[in-house]
DNA sequence: GAAGGCATGTAAATCGTTACATGATTTA
DNA sequence: TAAATCATGTAACGATTTACATGCCTTC
């Protein structure tokens, strides 16, 4: 039986205190979601994987009309988890960034089309920046005080990454603009002398 | 019909100057590969349905006995890729990164394998930098004489970002070791006093 | 009492990679 | 002459998402 990072996710999430399957959900949404994303319907196919896997051990959780399972981790699944941690061999991460594909490509586009999309991307970097300020560090920061210091630690070198990536696109702004104020080539017939 | 980002990046290298499947592929490994993978067995389909959507046209250009297609964008094609370039709306980042799902649980690992784990994370990101510094920036530097300046950027870009992050982890690798230093409570029965 | 969150799953569709299949040409 | 590269495609597989289906519980 193979174990992908997925596999490992759902069984991290567990050992983190998350419980069903809906609320390995939720945890992940709150901060691992920007550096692997994860469907509810990955979740639960998951985690029958696990149990038959003898890693995890399920218990009803019920309460009154409402079904939930209560999933475990075993102390093999613990073992599982640590060998994976401690193996030396990590996959590449894979990214497909369609704001970078178009950058890639604004050659094509005049010189203020090139700015606004610069502006644009730059935007998007800080705003999830401060997305991840705002709603993953806080939460984050709460785990620290259960001996968790990891999830903090990748939150602010999450958060910092795409802050450098607003920084660095907002130098080549200014870059672009100042360019483009130096060569009245083409001058802006709607702007006034 | 419709057309995603791998369109638009097959699309865009035929602008580039690439003009067999083939040369596609190699080029995109050779530029949009960190943030775009794309396999020959999407090019060649892809291809394909841009012909009959019109955006490109397909002539023969086979050398002696080996067969080769030689495509070209069409104006249609050209204001196609130029409006998607403009279009207000861009996906977030899709990332699947299976280090920073290791460091995220790594309060699993005793210190002295975190300090192991930050340590082999920070020399991925560096080997990374690096190849983009060496085998992709040298090739959009020689695009760059064509008016071309945008490759080269992006791929500086993603070279810093990836430098950022090396250095960075580097800051964590040091902080870890301090703290393992500073406290002598399990001592290294290997290590003599 | 309506809306939204809690909770669990399955089925279909989509997207992408790897493997297969073939053969010419160039380079070491 | 053997290996690497050029060149084009298809088929099978795997991973992931979206949509479907259902129903309880809590809050406004």
């Amino acid at each position: 039986m193979k174990l992908t990072p997925p596999s490992f996710l759902v069984l991290g999430m567990l050992r983190l205190g998350a419980r069903s399957g809906y609320a390995i959900k939720k945890t992940a949404d709150l901060s691992t979601r920007n550096f692997w994303p994860m469907s509810l319907a990955q979740v639960y196919p998951e985690l029958a994987r696990l149990e038959q896997a003898g890693l995890v051990t399920r218990r009803d959780d019920s309460h009154g009309e409402r079904a939930r399972s209560a999933y475990k981790m075993t102390e093999r699944g613990e073992q599982t988890l640590l060998a994976w941690l401690r193996s030396p061999k990590i996959a590449p991460a894979q990214v497909r960034d369609e704001a970078l594909v178009r950058l890639f490509f604004a050659d094509a586009l005049p010189p203020g089309d090139q700015l606004e999309l610069v502006r644009r991307l730059r935007a998007c970097d800080g705003t999830v920046a401060n997305q991840i300020r705002t709603e993953i560090i806080p939460l984050a920061d709460q785990a620290n005080q259960h001996d968790l210091r990891f999830p903090a630690i990748v939150a602010r070198l999450s958060a910092d990454l795409h802050a450098y990536a607003a920084d660095w696109l907002g130098q080549l702004e200014q870059d672009l603009q100042a360019q483009i104020e130096a060569s009245p080539q083409v001058p802006d017939p709607t702007r006034q002398p």
